[in-house]
DNA sequence: GATTAAATTGGAACCGCTTCCAATAAAAGA
DNA sequence: TCTTTTATTGGAAGCGGTTCCAATTTAATC
């Protein structure tokens, strides 16, 4: 691997000179440039980024941690950033957090200490200071999927309990009563807010909670399925089931039909993200739409404004839930 | 950010000292790591990677580029690496190649230029005598998913045309004759060769090859759905259609029941991949088992031994194609 | 053609850490 | 106690770039 030392040999000129033909500065004569992009040429040469990274405190690099890089949520996610990004010759680092605080913390040190010149996050596990701290930090920073009171200019998020809520008004809308409810784990708050919304709508409705139509579950689909047995298992009346999430309605799925439940007709189920589970399933899963790509997409503009002066012209709109009606959900007749 | 240097001046040492007991070098005196520890809280301080990777030439990572950041199939891949590394403190960075050659040499080189320890690849554009080329580089290399005969040493692969053998005779087996093949795109080896096992089935039971009963799709939901439909309109006859992969498959079940199609008692449908599709679907769908976790995971203990000296102990099979039964492939009747 | 301003170049310090080699201190042996 | 050996330390030269400042060239003005 050749340096930029033998680069300036070459060329017979100083190495502040192939730095700056190197960086497109101003003011490097055309001669100039093209002995340093002749001998460069020669010598195949293809600058160092470590050292350029070290020497200029820059790095051309997007810092992206999500919880798990299986999952087609956060497959999306980073699939949308990334793209944004590459159209502009910048690259990003990806790692995961698993859900645990601590390996969060220690992603985010890991992007931090490789220079990544921004980061854009989706934790869960770690706390609202260390993230408001994390803010203040040199580093800028985007949140996804989190609303922090103290730096709402670093957060893209959307309304989960609007989500929540319309999901379930949409099933009160058609004519049902009895609804159950799979939960995602209430210690993330975006299962507590999209619960938080289906109570809401019950509420408004006037129809009563009742707990034992509820039921906590993981945000898997083993997990939907073992809930929905649970569900059984308590001989509750109910023609509806709204999940947490889409795998949890797809777990839902087959276990109503392992039970001689006929779908859609005997029981509705709603889902919530809209992800690509929802078209794999027959029939297909309403749900309520999370727009990841495009918060991821906004994401990606985001930094590439605020950080690299790349203006895409591209205006964010809000993110709003909206539910997505597809065959699951079927009227009570 | 404190620097090495303060934490040396605190100590009342060289920085040379700080940085035997930053890597946990011998002969440091126990009073002398002490200090030095003390000095490193008192500052907290964390060492820069970048300048580590400078000057150690190492990183502590490993570059992973996949085809598609989205797609449940890489997400899969990428958490297996990570998982498997992050275990021993490893770090992984993950770029996507898009299935295109420059990106993917692009990909690449950012992953070499930013110090990777070890590169896993999944690509698919880039030729043969470039990869071989890359394989006698420096940087150590993973191949998942393609196999090549300079360096079979270097590649983690199983064999697609056994795959595709197996589908199309488990379909042989429950007596169907009539079978339709949509495969993934032709220049993509691992298509071409699962249709290769395809043909080399319907040989072995003496079923003449009918070019109609062959459309080549990409390797997507909605593709698959289109190529149904091409099949529809040639107004062939056939009982099953073996897929190229979950998703084209998947998109056929929505196109057959579209098209009014009872499964899977009228159509037989099979996958290819077992992604985690297979499982959303009704009816459940037939597929073969790729088991790109457990690839992933071997890509990952590999590098561990031969690169970081960390002996896993786990011997790692050989990977087999296996086909797995499932509802959406019925007998005929 | 001399003077001044502007454009180009070169030099060197620096980014923060590793690592080799020499120097010193401690331990062991005579 | 004095060598000899061994364990600890310090010093300094990289790693491969960037960037500020001063020096040199070139162009512009009179």
């Amino acid at each position: 691997m050749s340096t930029i030392y033998q680069v300036a040999k070459l060329a017979g000129c100083a190495v502040s000179t192939v730095s700056r033909v190197l960086n497109d500065h101003p003011n490097v004569s055309a001669k100039t440039k093209e002995k340093v992009h002749y001998a460069m040429n020669q010598l195949n040469y293809r600058p160092n980024t470590i050292a350029k990274s070290l020497a200029s405190q820059r790095s051309d690099c997007v810092g992206v941690l999500v919880s798990e890089l299986h999952s087609g949520f956060f497959g999306t996610l980073t699939g949308a950033v990334e793209t944004q990004l590459r159209a502009h010759k910048k690259h990003i680092i990806v790692t995961a957090g698993h859900g645990d605080a601590s390996l969060e913390k220690d992603g985010i040190e890991f992007l931090i200490d490789r220079n990544c010149d921004a980061l854009v996050l989706h934790v869960e596990a770690v706390s609202d200071e260390y993230l408001a701290e994390l803010c203040r930090g040199k580093t800028p920073v985007v949140i996804l999927n989190r609303e922090l009171p103290t730096c709402p200019e670093h957060c893209i998020s959307l309304d989960n309990e609007q989500g929540g809520f319309a999901a379930t008004q949409a099933v009160i809308a058609r004519g049902h009563k009895n609804i159950a409810y799979i939960s995602g784990p209430m210690r993330k708050h975006d299962a507590r807010e999209r619960w938080d919304g289906h109570c809401k709508a019950l509420q408004q409705s006037g129809i009563a909670y009742d707990p034992s139509l509820v039921v906590e579950a993981k945000f898997t689909q083993d997990s939907g399925a073992e809930a929905f047995a649970v569900l059984l298992q308590r001989k509750v009346n109910f023609s509806a089931v709204v999940c947490g999430n889409d795998e949890i309605a797809c777990g839902v799925m087959s276990a109503a039909r392992d039970a001689g439940i006929s779908l859609p007709n005997e029981l509705s189920i709603v889902g919530f993200d809209n992800t690509n589970i929802a078209s794999y399933t027959y029939p297909k899963l309403a749900s309520v739409d999370y727009p990841i790509f495009e918060m991821g997409q906004a994401a990606g503009r985001k930094i590439l404004n605020e950080v690299y002066d790349i203006n895409t012209a591209e205006k964010d709109s809000a993110f709003e839930p909206t539910f997505i009606d597809r065959a699951s959900l079927q009227p009570l007749n």
